[in-house]
DNA sequence: TATAAGCGTGGAGTGCGCTCCATGGTCAAT
DNA sequence: ATTGACCATGGAGCGCACTCCACGCTTATA
């Protein structure tokens, strides 16, 4: 498929797919040589590639973290022991992050509930919800 | 205390803390008029404020939402209602951020025990993971 | 009093992740 | 053959969150 349809099935705009390629994200085949078409054209796991690349945004990666996660992925691609390793180690950061969040989370309610039952005693304080 | 003293108990740069108040999201005291003292002095609190915009930044809040969010805190210093209200909407956020993460990490988890078992059937879909 | 460390201001620069635009080539339909 | 939709490339610009620098003033210490 080309460009535009290619974009409309990742969610994302044109330019960012361009954008993408150009940084190594996205690889699409070239159909040039000859001289017919010199378009770049797409194939349906660059779809799930694209979706894949917002996930690892969301889960807090950089596109250039996220460059290196994939390029590591494929070149294990015919190991499993390489594909485990990548895996867990973003599963991992991922625990992480969401320990942190728990955090966060904890002293929130902790806030909560202290405003709701007419603040007795002192205000629960960040630092003792930091890691 | 003065800004670099209150960097390092902040855990940031001298800097960083004066990109902080150019942007509203700290106001140290000022002792200037006669002109003795032109100094931005800081308050412990200030501090926890400091510490509290590090916390918002993890949890994905650009600086503009976070001055929206501390801003609308101060409105309502005197109101439980508008505080608990305030902490609510984050403590929603929060959780949706949360519910992205573990939808992932099951998708990660999922093809960890596919790989794992000797990838019987189809690949975990990553669109089976996401809502 | 001289000096050095610290402070404030203004402005430029940086890296990231896009986003927009001008130019020009390709292709299908008329 | 012309039109119009789509494509590629290169480069500029943008918002965010810093980061660095030059300048000049203030304050503590010698």
């Amino acid at each position: 498929m080309l460009i535009s349809e290619f974009a409309r099935k990742a969610g994302l705009p044109v330019d960012t797919i361009r954008f993408y390629i150009a940084k190594g994200l996205l690889k699409p085949d070239r159909a040039l040589k000859g001289g017919s078409n010199p378009y770049q054209l797409f194939k349906p796991e660059d779809v799930t590639a694209a979706r894949m690349i917002k996930l690892q945004q969301k889960l807090g990666y950089t596109l250039g973290e996220i460059l290196a996660l994939n390029e590591e992925y494929r070149a294990g691609e015919h190991s499993s022991e390489r594909t485990i390793e990548v895996i867990q180690l973003q599963i991992e950061r991922l625990q992480h992050r969401k320990e942190a969040m728990d955090a966060a989370l904890a002293f929130l309610l902790g806030k909560l509930d202290w405003i709701r039952s007419g603040k007795p005693g002192p205000a629960p304080r960040l630092e003792d919800y930091e890691r």
